[in-house]
DNA sequence: CATGGTATGATTGTATACAATTATACGCAA
DNA sequence: TTGCGTATAATTGTATACAATCATACCATG
């Protein structure tokens, strides 16, 4: 996307007022702003092609979903993931998607899960072949399709948030070799799903987060957020 | 609070900047704005005595939150509280109070576990004489105690947006008479965590949360926000 | 009377100007 | 050299000006 070229794109996916949000959203998440790095205002608005102000506005929201801090006066920080953090998430994930997994038995619709099937088919293929890219959106498709399918919007928008926040640490383990054997827990949770079994699909979602989680701290990958 | 002061409270709480954003989400909070009713820029920066600029940053905020949406060149509009999101809070709630209860266990200060067992005591006092302003307070402060015990800014954090959002809910349910009950099992709550029996503290935790939702179910205390 | 187009006003979106605050650099004295 | 105080620059905080968009009312036309 060509940083200056931001304004014409106002029938896109954002609005403009969005836009400002999500893009250095991003660029914090995918780690061009490091952490600590003191975000300006002109600096960020002039590389976005626009003003303070929406910059500013951008940084109240970033502030709230605790990606920087700002301080009065001074300036906004970036506020990296830290290794407890993720720690924090995984555990909190887990139980969510537990219930999140729990609500969908009643609420998937046929589409939703005939898209899972679809979703886990591809996976097994891709993951056959190494093919770590597709790996990872694809598993950002499957945990999508179950946040949608519970029928909460406030448990949807939740875990999405979450999801969205350990991306960085999400790509890192789906290049591991976790890929395929996640599949397969993808796998037996839409069929818990399926047969319409709550209380194995809660279990099976809260495992799913767990294993994600060890298979990390076995792996070693948390260390790039010490 | 005098309306036109805010700027002379700036040694407060919360910066100027927060304040704003402090005050318009209480007055949503306390339905001074009521569903659905439209805010605009410069009438609440007036009533506040501020321009359109830390309104509109405040705008943001809150639409992040939840509580009020924006429609793009439209306006802002008071986003209600629905059954629905109640009912999907306190189910998450569940999940989470029990998880801060279980890592309460491990984390608590004894200055923290004092606090609580005071803040029982005192609650015992006030449920006997049916003084609801005070229990509807102490409910609030164990919650609090108990969220700053668990030693997890993330879960800290995502407890006390919901404890806040709900807070038309609650002050509602202790008027009535499960004040006495729910203090008791704030006690019991306290005490698998004064024994350090994470298992008995989340399910404890757990329950209290649905116990909390069903009272307010049966006493039909849910219809005031259809 | 219904319909559609246009003008007008209201409101939001963005940029900029100014004020307040903070960080930095420099000079001076101990 | 070190420490302190002041001047200066940089940055944020707020208000306002202007642009863009949307809602409304009015009028013309069928």
């Amino acid at each position: 996307m060509d940083n200056q070229d931001l304004k014409q794109e106002v029938t896109d996916k954002y609005s403009l007022r969005g836009r400002v949000f999500h893009r250095i959203r991003e660029d914090i998440l995918n780690g061009k702003y490091k952490d600590h790095e003191e975000l300006k205002e002109v600096a960020i608005g002039q590389e976005l092609g626009v003003s303070r102000t929406p910059v500013r506005e951008a940084f109240r929201q970033l502030e709230l979903e605790g990606l920087i801090q700002i301080i009065p006066n001074r300036g906004a920080y970036v506020t990296g993931i830290k290794v407890k953090d993720i720690e924090d998430i995984y555990m909190i994930r887990s139980k969510l998607e537990g219930l999140c997994a729990r609500w969908a038995c009643e609420n998937i619709t046929k589409e939703q899960l005939e898209e899972m099937e679809e979703n886990i088919y591809l996976a097994e293929f891709h993951a056959a072949r190494g093919h770590m890219e597709q790996m990872a959106e694809l598993d950002n498709r499957f945990h999508n399709i179950l946040y949608e399918s519970c029928n909460s919007k406030m448990l949807e928008h939740l875990l999405k948030d979450y999801h969205q926040y350990v991306w960085r640490v999400r790509q890192k383990t789906l290049s591991s070799s976790r890929g395929a054997v996640s599949n397969v827990e993808h796998k037996f949770i839409m069929e818990a799903i399926r047969e319409n079994n709550p209380d194995k699909a809660e279990e099976l979602a809260n495992q799913h987060m767990i294993n994600a989680y060890e298979n990390m701290v076995d792996k070693g990958l948390l260390s790039m957020f010490e």
